[in-house]
DNA sequence: CGGCTAACGCTAAAAAATTGCGTTAAGGTG
DNA sequence: CACCTTAACGCAATTTTTTAGCGTTAGCCG
């Protein structure tokens, strides 16, 4: 049979679960730096072989781990416009990404070169976006451009959090947003 | 004697200077997956435990080895005008950190926690950048705000660079600081 | 139900990381 | 300049992690 099988039920699937839990779990009470592929096996009741087998090296684990932790459980909240819908998102992005897991989180998905981690982890972003802007477009509003809002709004707050050379407060992630809809309010 | 000793003179700077450019050496003819600590001990002529004892660990390493590569060596290019100056240093900035080993000395910068590899590497940009804008004001132009060039530049770049979401085009790149530099005149 | 094989466990071997201890050589001092 | 202190290194033993072979288990399909 030429086509590759990929199991994705039973006792697979269990243990991922399980491994990713337990990876989540440490995340929360030790050093990041700390956690070794053994240790996550033995929580886990598994042999370390396994988590190699399958994820082939750590940073690979972690990021999978980021990555389905990231993935977005509902649409963004629907406050009734547009402008305040992509408040409300920003904000709660900004709160996630700076947080000590976040940063954690972001670390992992960059760390890993191999998987499309990165990409599928900002595809996740791009998603809740353009789900404002078609939300706005059926409102009627003139809709902002997702790419612009990744430029103007999301790239800055990733780089503050990532080089750590200012602090990412509520007023200043208010006033990217609030400066990005004026421009679109005038082009 | 209380005050802490660190040596800089002697053994310890050739040993130093001679572990990165094995490291730099390395990574142009290798994957950065495949680098480990006992192989750049034994092309450098030192001892693992050195290494390990000195950088405590290879992302530390590795991380040390990109920021000595990013440090500048010369001030960015007087093109004569604050706009041409921009552009030139943005052109050439990018260019750099979307090849290969730039991006590889990002993630490197990123990958380490534990030092101050990331605000010192992005200091470097902000220390051009504020070059840039006391040239304009010497000239005596109306001169950019670097925080905000960082935000609308800067960031949208380095975003692009990691998630591999767009192709960083010089097209592209140019529409931001002309973009920025059409918001600063108007403002 | 029965065959196929992806995915796992176990074990041994290889590689890497850690640690103790003696030695070398910066850098300061009399 | 000779001497002293100790940071930094080399070496080697130990521990831990990673890799690889091989038999076994259990999804998925006909």
């Amino acid at each position: 049979m030429a086509r590759e099988m990929v199991r994705q039920g039973g006792r697979s699937a269990r243990i991922q679960s399980e491994v990713h839990r337990t990876v989540r779990d440490m995340l929360k009470t030790m050093d990041r730096g700390a956690i070794t592929v053994p240790m996550i096996a033995e929580k886990s009741g598994v042999t370390p072989s396994t988590i190699y087998r399958r994820w082939g090296d750590l940073s690979e684990l972690l990021a999978d781990v980021a990555v389905a932790r990231m993935r977005p459980v509902a649409d963004p909240e629907d406050t009734g416009a547009m402008g305040s819908d992509l408040e409300t998102f920003i904000l709660q992005y900004a709160e996630e990404m700076s947080s000590k897991v976040g940063r954690s989180m972001l670390a992992d998905v960059l760390g890993s070169m191999e998987g499309a981690a990165a990409g599928r982890c900002c595809q996740f972003t791009y998603d809740h976006l353009e789900t404002l802007r078609e939300r706005a477009l059926t409102r009627g509003e003139k809709a902002f451009d997702v790419s612009e809002a990744i430029d103007a709004v999301i790239a800055p707050i990733i780089y503050h959090i990532l080089f750590r050379d200012r602090e990412l407060t509520i007023d200043y992630c208010r006033s990217l947003v609030s400066r990005f809809l004026e421009k679109c309010a005038g082009a």
